[in-house]
DNA sequence: GAATCACAAATTATCTATAATTTTATTCAC
DNA sequence: GTGAATAAAATTATAGATAATTTGTGATTC
């Protein structure tokens, strides 16, 4: 009965609230009011601030000392941050990642791959991009890391959704491929690059706006 | 006389943990009680409680759901893991600010390490060090980094703390000198490369125990 | 007549105080 | 000495009170 009651409320509301962020369903600069919020999760507001300040802490809204907190915004210079920082410690984790990888992680990893390109929406596509990334980089032990890669990792997923919201098209994911081979061949620099590269592809797409008029959008593809 | 009103006591009770978690005030392990730390501050639990979850997301304290929060403990490893993220990141940064470096800046980081070379006490040292980093790595104009930089330093200056808490050697930073003449010559890939190495160094030291018996302390001190 | 400034009301965040679970420590029985 | 049961302490959540900012209205000035 108290099976779910492992965590607190306020990550429960965080978790929830994240995850709106990030699909879009809550829009940048969208205020979150925190009264709403207790009142829609049948809490008090106390706990409702605590997930506030987690979702601070991992970028995904802001808040200004009286005023109140907002989703955060985001434009292309932030996005272009996020992949760099991924990229660099990505890299990292991969190489310290190599010497534990064992075949079944690879065979797992690989299935991630084909779960990826056989996706008809991004939902699903983002899931099995985020499984592949996670297997192949948490063998590094090293859990501040991945903590790190983690919330960058849902900032990326964010940039994406808001791009290809609605419409998604299905492709081959030739680097996940690419660096799947050279791990098998334990060739750990040659996987480093290209994992770097993968990453930092940031992709653009012309996507109709409110109003009917079209802008480029931009998202992490990797 | 609203001047010091402008953030929230949330942020002020956890600045000052922070402080006191860093320089080893606060042990590793020690339990952090609400009621008591709000009574210190004439406050109620309920902004403590915000403190606790940022200082839980800087990775100083660590929370167990209905068990409270414990200075956040920690051992070589994961002080090699915090070396290792900074220099992948500071890297970057540094790449990034190098177009923005100017002379003034320069000379102001040269006066930061004759500062830290002159440094009696290992308080005064951090501050002139982190000086240092923060002038060269600011002009990147990269928030979220910069942001996730400043947390890694205060890992880092924590280790430092535990190391060399009371006793102090004076020593000159032939890194930092290096790593200026790089700048001056516009020698990116150099000044990196020695940043990227002196991030990484990680000291040892005797230490006398509490029971009178020594072991090997070790600390990040660039 | 339009615009700007001032004032007031309402909305919203922040904090204090109080109550209810949950955990931990102590005691008593076996 | 071990186990369960009770008591104490601490964390988590709720409700209520306070302070600050925003917004709307009105008046005055250009």
């Amino acid at each position: 009965m108290t099976a779910a009651n492992e965590d607190t409320i306020a990550n429960r509301i965080s978790r929830i609230l994240a995850d709106r962020i990030v699909t879009g369903q809550l829009e940048p600069g969208a205020k979150l009011r925190q009264d709403h919020v207790a009142e829609e999760f049948g809490a008090s507001h106390v706990p409702v601030r605590e997930a506030f300040r987690k979702l601070e802490a991992q970028g995904l809204a802001v808040s200004e000392p009286r005023r109140g907190v907002r989703v955060a915004s985001f434009d292309l210079k932030e996005v272009r941050e996020v992949a760099l920082m991924r990229a660099e410690l990505e890299g990292l984790a991969l190489r310290h990642a190599v010497p534990h990888l064992t075949a079944s992680i690879l065979e797992q990893a690989e299935e991630a791959t084909f779960a990826g390109d056989n996706s008809r929406d991004v939902r699903s596509w983002e899931e099995a991009n985020r499984r592949f990334h996670r297997l192949i980089l948490t063998p590094c032990e090293m859990p501040r890391l991945l903590a790190a890669i983690d919330d960058l990792h849902a900032v990326s997923a964010r940039f994406l959704f808001s791009a290809w919201r609605s419409e998604w098209e299905v492709r081959t994911d030739h680097d996940h491929r690419a660096i799947l081979g050279f791990l098998r061949q334990r060739n750990t620099d040659n996987a480093v690059a290209v994992l770097e590269r993968h990453v930092q592809w940031i992709g653009q797409k012309p996507v109709k706006g409110p109003t009917g008029s079209t802008r480029d959008a931009f998202a992490i593809v990797g």
